[in-house]
DNA sequence: CTAAAGATGAAAATGAATTTCAGTTTTAAT
DNA sequence: ATTAAAACTGAAATTCATTTTCATCTTTAG
């Protein structure tokens, strides 16, 4: 977490950004998290301890932190951007359950291998990819 | 096509809808298009024959076209969603490119394997699975 | 033919995300 | 420390894709 932390503060140095405690504290309630939250997750715990932070800032430092590479965009088909914590965290595939809608993560190795194999085949330069498997989980059945 | 039509109208009849050459119209646009198609674009070519047909309708309707089957979702991280036939289709991966804005299709039988085999590993029963790769193109670069 | 059930388009509503703007905070130069 | 410029903020307004509403039109069964 001091690694994430330090990496935020460089990027908004070298953005020439103004520090701000809210956005810092926005970065650090996301850092806290597991899984997959959305901006109005995130909103809810910050308002617990500030109230004061709206969700305009939560919308915007989470722009951030997506940008210095600190988080990425999950989509589960609900409408709603979420967000996971990247760092330090292999590629992972979602499995997401279509009864719970409870979601689980799958880490492999041949993830990765495959899709850059696809890409090059097809003259692509990999930047990113993702993988969503959708089914019913073992509890559901 | 013929068997696309086919399936769309036993649907329809099994759901006790009224027949609608408006509904049919826009299947019929529907089928006609290759890769992914939003409803603006849908609406687009159909205002061209029939500008009396609605985007309501058009959006309505490909919902059903979903709901039997005949086109899936896809998602490319621009809040627009689109459609692409299904029947008949393999599964396939997308290549998105970052530049430009294009899309692409990879076929390769080894996205499935790794689906289930995921799945199965984590005790899912899985239905249906997608795989987005992020890059730039060859004639980007 | 006719009434009920469905389908339709225009307009209103929704809802997540973004922008605006006036007021607040931070910064860097004094 | 003072201060002016620049950045940040929340609330409200806006956007934009999609959905809902509703009065009207079409289809269907009887």
């Amino acid at each position: 977490m001091e690694q994430e932390i330090k990496i935020f503060k460089d990027y908004v140095k070298k953005r020439e950004l103004n520090k701000s405690w809210k956005r810092d504290f926005v970065l650090q309630t996301f850092l806290q998290t597991k899984d997959h939250v959305s901006v109005e997750d995130l909103y809810g715990l910050i308002k617990k301890k500030h109230p004061e932070v709206g969700m305009t800032t939560v919308f915007r430092t989470m722009k951030l932190v997506v940008a210095c590479g600190l988080a990425e965009v999950v989509d589960f088909d609900d409408g709603v951007r979420r967000y996971e914590r990247k760092l330090g965290r292999e590629y992972h595939a979602h499995l997401i359950c279509t009864k719970c809608g409870r979601s689980f993560e799958s880490f492999d190795k041949s993830i990765q291998d495959l899709a850059s194999r696809l890409a090059k085949k097809k003259g692509f330069t990999p930047q990113k990819h993702r993988l969503e498997i959708f089914g019913v989980c073992g509890s559901c059945k």
